[in-house]
DNA sequence: TTTTGAGTTGTTCGA
DNA sequence: GTCGAACAACTCAAA
């Protein structure tokens, strides 16, 4: 029988997966999982610890076949082909920068050594660089990239294959890591957790979606994040079974989102470290050692603003914060703090189990108003009010600082009102100064 | 071809 | 307390 590898990398299930459906059709199939060593550097224990939970579900799945080699993803491959007698590899589409530099670096490598490369299908419905407008160019603006997305349409879900596994304990594989010391309660890997936690929140979220979604102290969201980052699930999977009421159109607009993020890198792969609109690179940031000591403060969640520190101990305690507190932490950064979105962007991209390139470093621009439909510099988050329209009852607040436990509802989004007996932090700056702050550095954008 | 209106996520101020 | 205006500049699509 002919063999082919298939190189999982963020597309580790087994339901509705394209490169896998190519490689089993034509014969046996090598599962192989590379530890780049690149993701291993820099990703927080967290989100290595998913990772490696998510690789443990997957060779259960395949009956431990799965093999899993730490190195240089083009070496490695190359080997693997070769110990195995495989004559082709096949794997699912990577579009951000630095996957495909590796993948090209890649097939080069198995070009040389005679060996068939198919990229088959990617972790999008519809693929990066497929919406454009009439005169071919891409879309700037999400509202109308959304239309085209959804008129493009995607294909039904690939039904699973039966497969004839050829891997792992014939062909040499590493232990799959112990997860690193991680403390934080995260999601439940493998594939069966997450379609648990999708009909979960199906049948119970769903349909209020629209209303709910901006409520941190309510279960309003899918939290499928994480596994869409690592393809645990595919987006595809869901988006077919979403009707058309107002409620299912936003949670598919959200999808929607992640594809038109991962368009804009696609297009703009410089956007993964600087600013989409280059006018704005010569806005004044803080970087000196008081910026530094402020973005500490921030990382660990002591700001003084109940709303921001929140989000932050949640990132930290679950790798996961939820979308409205991001946005708020990160308008904080921005404008509060004037710092640059890059270092809030690292931080997210190392702590967060959810993580995506292009989803984060876009959604971190959107807020710093450098990007793609970007927000308005005169939009700038007031950390006491957000707390108060979208926690009310203090309820979010009071899961991750304890310390606001006994502080009345009226002050618990600016507990130094309640006077001596608060015992919370003091804010390390005052809103209302560095909003206008803010303002005044658009301006002399604007005037230069 | 040109014009026009709308565009994820907000806040403040003054009437 | 409520409400509308103002806070730019640019992209895109429809008229």
């Amino acid at each position: 029988m002919p063999k082919s590898v298939l190189w999982f990398r963020r597309d580790l299930r087994l339901a509705d997966n394209e490169a896998l459906c190519a490689a089993a059709a034509v014969g046996d199939v090598v599962p192989l999982f590379v530890l780049d060593p690149r993701f291993l550097t820099t990703s927080g224990a967290p989100r290595l610890a998913f990772l490696f939970r998510n690789l443990r579900a997957l060779n259960e799945s395949m009956g431990g076949a799965l093999v899993v080699r730490t190195g240089n993803p083009e070496e490695i491959i190359a080997q693997v082909c070769r110990e195995s007698g495989a004559e082709r590899v096949v794997c699912a589409k990577d579009f951000a920068p630095y996957g495909m530099q590796r993948d090209s670096a890649v097939a080069s490598k198995l070009a040389i050594e005679g060996i068939d490369f198919q990229q088959v299908g990617s972790s999008y419905a519809v693929e990066p660089g497929v919406v454009r407008k009439g005169d071919g160019t891409p879309y700037a603006v999400f509202t109308p990239f959304s239309k085209i997305w959804i008129q493009h349409g995607w294909p039904a879900p690939f039904a699973t294959p039966s497969v004839k596994w050829h891997g792992a304990p014939e062909i040499l594989s590493e232990p799959i890591p112990q997860d690193p010391p991680c403390s934080a309660n995260l999601p439940e890997a493998g594939e069966e957790a997450a379609w648990n936690m999708w009909e979960k929140f199906r049948d119970t979220a769903l349909d209020r979606y629209d209303e709910t979604r901006n409520s941190p102290d309510v279960a309003g969201t899918s939290m499928l994040s994480p596994y869409l980052r690592f393809g645990v699930l595919h987006s595809r999977s869901l988006l077919a079974e979403l009707n058309e009421t107002k409620a299912h159109a936003v949670f598919r607009s959200e999808l929607g989102w992640r594809e038109f993020y991962a368009d804009v890198l696609f297009h703009q792969p410089r956007t993964v470290r600087e600013n989409l609109q280059r006018k704005m690179d010569s806005i004044v940031v803080d970087t000196d050692e008081r910026a530094q000591q402020r973005f500490v403060l921030w990382c660990e969640g002591k700001t003084g603003y109940p709303i921001v520190d929140a989000g932050m101990k949640q990132l930290l305690a679950t790798g996961w914060m939820h979308n409205r507190v991001r946005m708020i932490v990160a308008s904080f950064l921005v404008k509060d703090l004037h710092l640059p979105w890059q270092w809030g962007a690292k931080y997210f991209m190392k702590h967060l189990v959810d993580g995506d390139i292009a989803s984060n470093q876009h959604g971190w621009q959107w807020t710093a108003g450098t990007g793609t439909d970007a927000s308005p510099y005169f939009r700038i988050f007031n950390p006491i009010s957000q707390g108060e329209k979208f926690d009310p009852n203090g309820t979010y607040v009071r899961t991750w600082i304890p310390e606001l436990a006994d502080t009345p509802n009226h002050v618990v989004h600016a507990p130094w009102l309640a006077g001596l007996l608060n015992p919370y932090l003091e804010p390390i700056v005052d809103h209302a100064a560095e909003r206008q702050e803010s303002l005044i550095r658009y301006k002399q954008l604007s005037v230069s």
